[in-house]
DNA sequence: CAGTGGTCTAGACCACACA
DNA sequence: GTGTGGTCTAGACCACTGC
């Protein structure tokens, strides 16, 4: 059976398994296929999309590329949801002085919804009056805090948060994002400069005023490429390091 | 490498392309098929390795996307050769407040060969009595000097180096490695602190005693992961960032 | 025009997970 | 054993390049 959505010929030629992977995204963008879900199996999804098994095989091998599927021989084709481990280990850099990664702890020391900075609304691409999100945090790298962390994230995204000021965060905030509200992270960008520590670094990280600290602002985005939250981290790299892999 | 406790019940099982992929690098590596030069066509190959076009499409196609090849429609498949361009596009990352890449000029304030410091050797996998270019120059960006870099290179590697001191540099590192001396960058682990400026920054940066500094330590390998070249910049982003894309 | 890589199909068999 | 993804083949046709 033979889709009529899916053109084939010349004028503005667009190969069927390119067209065939937007079909499939855009299912679990809208959330009909929940993350940590089975997909049919490729026989299936062929026969549902009137192409051969070959032609869905290139759509899904992309979108595990991408990471937004996980596919294991002999159990089938599963929609990627982040956990703890998954979400540290893409989007947390920071390493020990043997290049070791480091889980961190993280504290939260205020939880507000506040209308958003100019430089907020200009990252998240919102109006400066709409309400964000505002949180401050540390987190620790073997017992030490080394990050102080403000994160903006809009509440027309991210309604609730499950916060306790004071408390180590059971959940990382991407995974809440996606269990809670169903908002998939799938890339950000970030920008890295140093700058001299100010009064809030001295009292949360110990270090002596104008310490140089290595500051990453991040803005994450979902898999459409929307961006969802803006972040601004101020590290202490005495004893820990950003490590990047160019490949 | 291979315990026997843990031989799979299907002993040395290894997919077809993967091999043929295996036989191709190693004619990239040892320089039977050079940078820039052009590939025999699938079918060729394909006649030639004993196997269908497909499975030397698919080792193609991995090659491609590690950036060993590139191919082109129409034209045929090249070996992948290093261009000023193509080199700071992929290991330069430094951009303006504006988040646009710029590309630096460079300007050589040191060249000695000396035998390698004990971290040089530990980074690079040598004995600490052998020799290494050392390199200490400037990149400026819009006119300005904003990192001052120290790099280090095998004398066993890179036999020789032509550069001039006092005069921006005609060719990236890179590209030269790779054009004259066969020795091709593929990748780089990169580690990132913030640091004060010394004297030497101060001297060549024209920044205060102690202002904070991005410092970047690189370690650059060969296709097969050989360590072939350590830098250490220091940047000043007053002007400038370092910025980075997470897929 | 001929030759290249890019797409698509159909079918066979293999490695793997799980009941 | 059954069903999944992974590999491999053979062949057709399409889009692109350059002579």
């Amino acid at each position: 059976m033979m889709d009529p959505e899916l053109a084939r010929p010349t004028p503005g030629f667009r190969p069927l398994y390119a067209q065939v992977r937007e079909l499939m995204v855009e299912r679990i963008a809208t959330g009909q296929w929940k993350p940590g879900s089975l997909l049919p199996s490729e026989q299936r999804l062929a026969e549902e999309f009137g192409v051969s098994q070959g032609t869905v095989r290139k759509a899904l091998s992309e979108m595990e590329t991408q990471r937004l599927l996980v596919r294991r021989q002999g159990r089938g084709t599963f929609v990627a949801a982040h956990s703890r481990q998954t979400a540290l280990f893409h989007f947390f850099r920071m390493v020990d002085h043997d290049g070791r990664r480091q889980e961190p702890v993280s504290r939260v020391l205020e939880h507000r919804v506040r209308r958003a900075t100019r430089e907020q609304a200009a990252a998240l691409g919102i109006d400066s009056y709409a309400h964000v999100h505002a949180i401050l945090r540390t987190r620790l790298i073997g017992g030490r805090p080394v990050i102080l962390e403000r994160v903006a994230v809009p509440t027309a995204l991210i309604t609730s948060l499950p916060l306790e000021v004071g408390q180590p965060m059971a959940d990382e905030l991407y995974v809440i994002y996606q269990r809670d509200h169903g908002v998939t992270i799938a890339k950000a960008e970030e920008t890295l400069r140093a700058v001299a520590a100010q009064a809030p670094e001295v009292e949360h990280l110990g270090v002596a005023l104008h310490t140089p600290l290595l500051e990453i602002t991040r803005v994450a985005r979902d898999m459409q490429g929307a961006p969802v939250e803006l972040r601004v981290s101020r590290c202490d790299t005495a004893h820990t390091a950003y490590r990047n892999e160019i490949v």
